[in-house]
DNA sequence: CACATCATTGCCCAATGGGCAATATTTCCC
DNA sequence: GGGAAATATTGCCCATTGGGCAATGATGTG
């Protein structure tokens, strides 16, 4: 399935780096503040190099997102076969939100605000977090949940999600001022309300 | 709130003309078969105004879609004001998916498969919609529900429509073969889940 | 080691985005 | 109604971008 050699390494080097100096220039100069060389340059790739890995600078700069979501699905710790679905579920998005995704995506979304040719690419972060988690509900839950239900259960919690992205609930981040829930009670929360239904 | 004198109206006539044209050339040659000259031309405006109502292709091939969702929710009609929530919700969703809605999201999937660069776009566009249930949901809402849990209840719909989208889940159009559902049957089957719970 | 595969790069050109100014139309206010 | 302000359309213009092609070098396979 994934590739592991050394050339698919090389490969996601190469994307990483430009990636970062695509959020990094745009969190410094604004996402307009730069241009695609710039990127090149300060990760020290060719242009025509950039085209090979993103279609463009709005790509490159939601890169470190969709990254971050690959990389949490590769290393998903195991938990037994028996575990609930609404528990498992529960502990993708804990091990998901656990490696600072959050707080990036917020901040990707701050960018949106001043550029709003970045929301169509972060719309696209935001679908494929729908879709890694929808798979994965689908894969595991098998014959247990009837199709349609498992999409309502995660389109329940990837409401959740949007309502904090939207700033709709505010999430007390490890080093910050002390307002709204922290990331785990915001969990057991949506959780909470899930189990018991509407 | 919305504009309603002639000159809205000439421009909502342009970008209409423009994203047809951009919409009916994408069916017709593929999403990569023609330029922004070629949009211009067909709708009969100059490409310096086709970018002063789009900012690429894409996102004139998606408009049509953002057109019906504006004009859906600025034609829903009045309910009762005690109309339970998730009745409301219901009505909401069957007054947007009637006016051939669905087709035409199902359409712009079918070609974001052969082009790549469609997809942040028709993201946004399902992005678009979540929140604008979101918005019509919490304005009415009120206090009756809390903030966090009218976020988990639109996104349990919205799942619900993905999962049409995303062609988990048959949808039967009027004139269509006998397989699956039609949207009627659909609507009533998600919101019976929604009201049951989980 | 020989060969196939693929990433990086330069070269090149059509396509694109967006600023500026001119013109025509709509809206606002008297 | 009439004049002034606002704004949609357009042409002009050019920096930026997307992507094909071919050369080169690194990686994977037998």
């Amino acid at each position: 399935m994934t590739e592991t050699g050394l050339r698919e390494a090389k490969r996601r080097a190469t994307a990483h780096a430009l990636a970062e100096a695509a959020f990094d220039l745009a969190v410094e100069r604004g996402v307009d503040g730069f241009t695609i060389d710039d990127v090149a340059a300060r990760a020290g790739y060719s242009r025509r190099t950039f085209a090979n890995h993103f279609s463009c600078k709005e790509e490159a700069i939601t890169g470190l997102a969709v990254e971050r979501l690959r990389e949490g699905l590769e290393t998903m710790p195991e938990v037994p076969e028996d575990t609930p679905l609404l528990d498992w579920l529960m502990a993708l998005a804990r091990h998901q939100l656990s490696g600072g995704m959050l707080p990036l995506l917020q901040q990707l979304r701050h960018l949106a605000v001043d550029h709003h040719g970045l929301e169509p690419y972060l719309a696209d972060v935001q679908l494929q977090i729908r879709r890694t988690a929808q798979d994965a509900v689908s894969a595991r839950a098998g014959s247990n949940v009837s199709r349609l239900s498992s999409h309502i259960l995660v389109g329940a919690a990837y409401g959740a999600l949007m309502a904090v992205l939207d700033g709709r609930v505010p999430i007390r981040h490890p080093g910050d001022t002390s307002e709204g829930l922290t990331v785990d009670e915001f969990l057991t929360t949506v959780f909470t309300h899930l189990r018991r239904g509407f």
